[in-house]
DNA sequence: TTTCTTTCTTGAACTAGATTAAGAAAACTA
DNA sequence: TAGTTTTCTTAATCTAGTTCAAGAAAGAAA
C-alpha cells in the first residue's frame, strides 16, 4: 500500500480535506515504480495523467531543433510535474520527464482530475495556489536569467535547491540554469580557486 | 458607468456565472483611468489590488541592483496583471507597473479577492485556469529564452503580440527579450537589407 | 578486478550580444 | 513654431559564454 500521508499533510496545508474527499481523491491516485533513466512521458505524446513524486528525483526537457535539450524543470519528493499544457489539452507534449533515480509517483489521471475538479470545489482552491506559486516562481526564474550572470544563477540555485546536488548531474543543472556544461566547470574552477 | 461586458464574456468562457454572482464581482470592481506615464504601483510597495486592462496598456519591469530594468509582461485589454506574489502574501513588490498609454484598468482589492474565492467557487475555478494558462506561457517563454537566439525571440514575438507594437517602445520589447536596445536595432536594419 | 559508459574538466579559438558614445529621428510641450 | 525630451540608430570596441576536441575521473556492469 501507498503511504499518501506527505502528500495528504501538503494538500492540507492550503484547503482541509473531509474524509469522503480523502477517499475519494486517493482512490484516483495510481502508484508506480520509476527506475533511473527510464521516461515517464515522451515529447510527442499526450500526457495522460499529472504527476505527483513521492521519492527520487525527476526531470522535464525540451529537445530544440538543433537537438540541443533543455531542462525546464526538476520536480523532487512532494513536487508535482509534467508537462501541463499537454496535460490539460491532450495535445502532444513537446517536453519528455525522465527519472534522474530511482523514483516512486503517483499518477492522476486526466479523466480523475475531472472529475475531482468537478465535485470538490476545494480541489480547485488547492490547485489554483499551486498553479499561481509556480507561476511566480517562474517569473523570479525569468528574471534572474535576465538580470544575473552565469555564476550568480548557479551559487543561487545551490541556495534554493541544496537537496537536487545529490541527484543531479552537473550538466543538467548547467541546462537549467540556461549555459553549457563546459562554462559550468569553468565556474567551478573559478570557485576553488578563492 | 463603466463596461464590464468584455471582463465578462471572457470569464463566461471558462466559468457560468449567475446574475448574483454578476452583481457580486462587479460591485468589487473600481475603475481608474492611467494616463500615458503614470504609475500603477511601485517597487518596495505592497500591490494592494488585482488588475484587469480594460484599455490601453501596461508594463510591468523588475529595477536590478546595477540600475537596469527588466520588463517582466505587458498587459493589453483583457489581460489581468500586477505583482501576483506581492499581491497574495501582502509583502512589498520588486516590481514596477506603468501606463504605456492612457489606460482604463478595474481594481479588484485584495479582500475582495479573498471573499469572491472563498464564497464562489467558481471563481477558483477561473482563476485556477487564468493561473494555469499563464504559467504554460511562462515555461515557453523560458524554453524560448535558452533554445532562441535574438533575432527568432523577437520574430516569434511579433508573430504572437501583433497588437503591441503600436503601443510599445522597442527598447521596452528588447529589455522584454532579454537583449540591449541597440542589438534590436541591428536586427531590424539586418531584416530591412533582406 | 577490468571494461564500458557517462560525466566532468581543460584549453584554444570563436561569436552573439553588451557597452560606450555619438548623432538622427520622433514625439511631446509650450 | 521652436525647444526639449525621449527613442532609435550606428559604429567601434569589448566580453561572457559557446564550440570543439581531447583527456581525466567517476560510475555502472560483469
Amino acid at each position: 500500500m501507498i503511504n499518501t500521508s506527505v502528500l495528504l499533510a501538503s494538500i492540507n496545508r492550503h484547503i482541509t480535506l473531509e474524509p469522503a474527499d480523502i477517499v475519494l481523491f486517493t482512490t484516483m491516485l495510481q502508484p508506480a515504480q520509476i527506475k533511473q533513466g527510464e521516461f515517464i512521458e515522451t515529447s510527442g505524446t499526450v500526457t495522460p495523467h499529472f504527476i505527483h513524486v513521492l521519492s527520487g528525483c525527476l526531470m522535464t526537457y525540451y529537445s530544440d531543433k538543433n537537438g540541443h535539450d533543455h531542462v525546464i524543470q526538476f520536480a523532487m519528493a512532494g513536487w508535482w510535474t509534467g508537462d501541463l499544457h499537454s496535460f490539460t489539452e491532450q495535445v502532444p507534449s513537446i517536453y519528455s520527464t525522465r527519472a534522474l533515480a530511482d523514483s516512486e509517483v503517483l499518477y492522476l489521471p486526466k479523466a480523475d482530475m475531472d472529475r475531482l475538479l468537478a465535485e470538490v470545489p476545494k480541489f480547485e482552491r488547492f490547485f489554483r495556489i499551486l498553479f499561481q506559486n509556480s507561476l511566480v516562481t517562474h517569473q523570479q526564474r525569468i528574471i534572474q536569467n535576465f538580470s544575473a550572470n552565469a555564476e550568480e544563477r548557479y551559487e543561487n540555485f545551490r541556495k534554493k535547491y541544496p537537496s537536487l546536488e545529490q541527484y543531479v548531474p552537473l550538466k543538467y543543472i548547467a541546462s537549467y540554469l540556461g549555459f553549457t556544461p563546459e562554462f559550468l566547470s569553468k565556474i567551478r574552477r573559478k570557485q576553488l580557486d578563492r
